[in-house]
DNA sequence: CGTTCGAAG
DNA sequence: CTTCTAACG
């Protein structure tokens, strides 16, 4: 049994004064991916940069308190990479894969972009370039044996059920037309060939969504997005026993706007 | 009896959330000058912006976030101004004073500059054109039959007793000699003419400090300046029967890095 | 609405 | 060390 957990943190500084330490302690994972960290590794005290029976990676942003992914393995990685190959996000904080014993996993923090802004341009460009990084990889892990998981904040709600919403955020960043078809193609058996394990899982219900705004009742009234996926290659997919997003129970007991999700697979 | 008290707040919107307003609440003044509001008024909550019972008059700075002074009186003033009449001040936030019967009011913020920059020049600028105004001030209530008090934060130690470590602070921004030379000015009979109320109550002792650095154990230590003061022409200090600071009893219960100063008049 | 930063104090 | 703003989300 393996089980990977991805949550965008919002600011791992502020995460672990609000109680992702007690949350990380309790999880069974044996990886677990983060987005957002929002620090260089010397500005995190050392328990939360190193927890105790963790091996730690991270890959902070050039822009401080910028994105910023990492990833918590409880075995020591076998390789660390940093980026995808594309020059223009290499030190942008958004990607990092680690290679464990028959698998690779990968943090991803797409940008979130803002129709009609620069951001938005930049998010495209990223898109662009990581399509066909995402199948190069799965290409040459499967050469290698191994199977992929990229887990992460894709700032992407693919379908309908996949927010709230979906009628009032038709022209909004992250459910365009051109994100939702740009996530068919990582979906897509003849292209990126990914299958995002939570909805493989759940394929009818709404949600369940891992993201909801801070702003008004959005946790209460359960008004979220579903943006954080867990795409695994097929042979790893067939192998998911559990997916599942992990809804805090209470808007008190929650320390970050994203709620963590996680997948386990069987031998 | 009159009372007046005078309170650098370090932001009014987050001193309200700490404890201000239950201060307010309880004390027997007549008048407060506040300073370092900085905030707008329609920023504010109504509560705080207009207490029960309290005249409210506001001079923000024009640049958000920055200064600002107000005078709460529990009569309505005869009649407000904001400024000095110096244009580079007009709207700074630093200056407004209120009449009273037989009473002028003034609630200064006096730059708090720092060795070596421009803030430097721009407090000795302010303390240039200041000056002349006090005297000015004096002479024309003196005109009208009216007593001066002009409370603030005057950014500046007048001697060895008015901070805990004068020897270290001989070079530093609020202990410099020509700032003390232009205390002695406002003081000088001759020449401003104001009155130091809490001192003349205190004429020996060490402080009391009305500021305490938010850095290291300063206010454990009661390693504070005495930098806010309420200066009155002779007249009305001869009336002043009171003069103290209120020191916070704990680190917990402060709601600002500075402590009221309250000065209390028979008739 | 919340997390950063940077300027200011 | 704390307050604010601005940018970002």
């Amino acid at each position: 049994m393996q089980q990977v957990t991805t949550v965008n943190v919002n600011g791992l500084r502020a995460a672990a004064r609000k109680g992702y330490a007690e949350w990380l302690a309790d999880t069974g994972s044996d990886v677990v991916c983060l987005q957002e960290v929002r620090a260089e590794q010397d500005q995190l005290p050392v328990a939360v940069r190193e927890p105790e029976g963790w091996h730690a990676v991270y890959a902070p942003s050039s822009a401080k308190g910028r994105a910023g992914v990492a990833l918590l393995t409880r075995r020591e990685p076998e390789a660390v990479r940093v980026g995808f190959g594309e020059p223009e996000f290499a030190d942008a904080g958004r990607y990092a894969e680690v290679d464990l014993p028959g698998l690779t996993v990968a943090s991803l923090y797409l940008p979130s972009g803002e129709v009609g802004t620069e951001r938005q341009d930049e998010k495209e460009r990223f898109m662009t370039a990581f399509l066909p990084y995402l199948t190069q990889l799965r290409q040459r892990c499967a050469a290698d044996g191994r199977e992929v998981l990229v887990c992460g904040d894709w700032n992407i709600a693919h379908r309908e059920a996949d927010l709230k919403n979906w009628r009032a955020n038709r022209r909004s960043a992250g459910f365009l037309p051109e994100e939702r078809a740009w996530l068919d193609r990582v979906l897509d058996p003849a292209d990126g060939g990914y299958v995002d394990v939570v909805r493989a899982h759940h394929p009818e219900q709404a949600g369940p969504y891992s993201w909801w705004s801070y702003r008004g009742r959005a946790f209460d009234n359960d008004s979220g997005w579903r943006i954080d996926y867990a795409m695994a290659t097929p042979g790893l997919a067939d192998r998911a026993v559990k997916a599942y997003v992990e809804r805090a129970a209470s808007h008190a007991e929650r320390w970050s706007d994203h709620a963590p999700v996680t997948v386990v697979f069987g031998p």
